[in-house]
DNA sequence: AATAAATATGTACTTAAAACACATTGATTT
DNA sequence: AAATCAATGTGTTTTAAGTACATATTTATT
């Protein structure tokens, strides 16, 4: 490279660089949350901050220029769990100024649902460990307050949209179900007024088997109809006919 | 600057640069909603980018590395509409690789409810204006699915705050009040168990005056108590007894 | 003074949510 | 083998909310 060219390249640099708009970064955050014994969970990492020793942090990376920001998440949730084909849904973009310690850094949180059972992922080998939701006071960076927005959201949708079973093994019983929403939601629901409910929905198919290993009687297994298996994707508004304010 | 030195920065500026992860631009983008004529409105303007010739885009401007992501939106809208303190609320991040002929730009929509009568800004002047939202077909870069997104987000908080009545002026009739949630939701909804909602839900005050410049008979005046001005701030998720699946 | 057009209000019907009780099945214990 | 335990599985009543619908009242206009 000649002086010139040098000079040139260092000018062209600098423009960009003075434009002051390339200086910020833009990562995605992953909330993964599980389910196991009856508690909601997610998969949290040891955070690698000096800043934060000894506190855990989601799951995060930067956005590379040349995926989109759901590929992000993907490659994040892949990267982590070697689960494809997962429940995915952007939360929000969080983007205080002084949220990372860093430097500027914008992120975008996804929250994610998988079946912790299917994901085999080598727990002992790194950092990851999965913690149950009601447990954590405090986290690296602002993800705290990620967690907190996305289970708000979490709980919102689960009101709406069958999305719980992504959380769930291929079958279960309506007891493992119940069991799931009260976690979720963080209250008791009347196992009769939930099973009408249930029916009423028409999400479920009897699959005529019948649970085993449980130290009572085994409930029926049910699994969810294919036409509800959604993977992510939008969800319109409820049709209304009067308000339901 | 010696060689040395130059040389020395071209490779500290190539290291960033080929870190890739700041040639990644960030905006925020304003779906600034109002309403006016029994029609809900978007404030919208002329693209200036050739790509988009004869489109409106959005209000939006990229993040300075200084600002919270909010406070660009805050900003964006008071240059454009000259309003502060004005109702402002995330939607989510767009991050599509090709969203944006000119580099990578992710950006962050934001919506805003404005009272269109208390914004005397200079349509004319500029390139803005208003327009229905129902008669928006095509917007330049995604804009129309950030629009889109953005009405969908707005229908479903309507059904559970009150915020629609950022979009009115202070005092307002229940008939002006339905038909902006009619417009809002695109249904036609019955005054009688409208008012009768209303009346339940306890967000009015009976303010004893009267409609004037109607060509008929006038009705009361209204307007929301105080305790539910909020400008944005956070909303819980309802409380739950058994679900209401 | 009569008419038109909107405001204002109340009642019956239907559906969904909430509270609640008993019979049944299979595993475990005596 | 019988009794007990712990869970499954179902149904009814009560209450609240959503929906449909009708008539009287007030003001501006004709």
């Amino acid at each position: 490279m000649t002086e010139r060219e040098m000079r040139m390249k260092t000018a062209e640099i600098e423009k960009i660089t003075h434009l002051d708009y390339f200086n910020i970064a833009i990562s995605v955050d992953c909330v993964i949350f599980g389910y196991d014994d009856k508690e909601l969970k997610v998969l949290l990492i040891k955070s690698d901050f000096k800043e934060f020793e000894g506190l855990y942090s989601l799951l995060g990376d930067l956005v590379k220029p040349d995926e989109d920001i759901e590929s992000a998440s993907y490659r994040v949730l892949k990267e982590r769990t070697g689960m494809d084909d997962v429940y995915l849904e952007q939360v929000q973009a969080f983007g205080s100024v002084d949220r990372h310690p860093s430097g500027r850094v914008i992120t975008i949180a996804y929250y994610s649902l998988i079946d912790i059972k299917h994901h085999k992922l080598q727990l002992s080998h790194n950092e990851l460990s999965w913690q149950p939701v009601n447990d954590i006071r405090k986290l690296a960076f602002d993800h705290k307050i990620i967690l907190d927005t996305s289970l708000i959201r979490l709980q919102q949708q689960v009101m709406d949209y069958p999305v719980v079973f992504n959380l769930l093994p291929e079958k279960f019983s309506l007891r493992e179900l119940q069991e799931l929403y009260e976690a979720i939601l963080g209250v008791e629901l009347d196992r009769r007024n939930f099973r009408k409910k249930m029916s009423i929905k028409e999400w479920l198919v009897d699959i005529d088997e019948m649970e085993s290993d449980v130290p009572h009687r085994p409930g029926k297994l049910y699994k969810l109809k294919p036409e509800f298996r959604k993977k992510s994707g939008r969800k319109k508004a409820a049709p209304i006919k009067q308000m339901s304010l």
